[in-house]
DNA sequence: CTTATTGCAAATGCTTTGCAAGCAA
DNA sequence: TTGCTTGCAAAGCATTTGCAATAAG
């Protein structure tokens, strides 16, 4: 898939609205603003934060719902990294996966066509077709300047 | 790390428990048989299930506390799949990663070098050292007589 | 006898839902 | 006007925790 274009996801956003009958509403549309200004990896509450930096505020189940829209629409992915809450991204076409610091929590992203190619072998070894995947890998920084090596480690 | 047996973890639980002044009691040990019997990939509710299976019954929150030591003696290994609820498998030793399919969700495992090798050069790239990963593939079977293409759809 | 453990119920924390009032089309 | 949306509060769920009774070492 191509890279897309804040454009591109604003007008898929709005494709699908129209397709399931769905209002284009103040709310979600900021929700939409902050999310796709965002720099990823978001949690409901990181959104509201958000919000509320623009002075307003919306209900967190309005949120929650949004999010929920613009997956079913295609322009966000979820993530769940395993400490309870869920994460965002904006889908932003180039697939990525995370490389995430346990002692700094920083995620790095990453994308390495060996490994992308070598599990669509593994899949069609066991007779499965990939509709999608996800690749956490976890690890230290190495360099400890960049990285306050003292919070709390995640999983 | 070679593989284990399952003397080998029943030991390795042992010592932990002794290290940790921790008390051998029945409860305990029977979640780790059950445990240890299961195919893997149990949920505290799976294991609950089983220990019925066995005319007794142990209060979730005992399972869950013993999931916790389980993991601290390093016998286990948590798995977040994204429905909402944790699985566990014994840490036989030798590593591997999920496949899984939506339409059935039949969990496949895979183990492949080549991967596995490139992950380490990704994390290196990034100044990071591993301690772990996960990595799950989501796709659907092709060979729709075993799979029964019609449950709910994970994620 | 001392300290960890169990079971129960209550508490958490994230996420979802029911519902009445409010808006988009 | 019609019916999707919002905000709020309540409900849901998986998981954790406080506590008194109990069992292990």
């Amino acid at each position: 898939m191509l890279a897309q274009s804040r454009q591109d996801l604003v007008e898929q956003f709005e494709r699908h609205m129209k397709r399931a009958g769905l209002k284009d509403t103040k709310q979600r549309r900021l929700v939409l603003n902050v999310f796709l200004d965002s720099t990823g990896h978001v949690s409901v509450e990181d959104l509201q934060q958000l919000i509320r930096q623009r002075q307003t505020g919306i209900a967190s189940s309005t949120v929650y719902r949004a999010v929920r829209v613009f997956i079913e629409a295609g322009i966000a992915n979820e993530l769940i990294l395993g400490d309870g809450r869920a994460r965002y991204e904006p889908d932003w076409g180039e697939h990525h996966d995370h490389l995430i610091c346990e002692d700094c929590g920083h995620i790095f992203e990453f994308e390495d066509p060996l490994i992308e190619a070598q599990q669509t072998i593994v899949a069609s070894q066991h007779g499965l077709k990939i509709t999608t995947h996800r690749h956490k890998i976890f690890g230290q920084c190495l360099n400890s300047d960049a990285c306050p090596n003292a919070q709390a480690s995640m999983r």
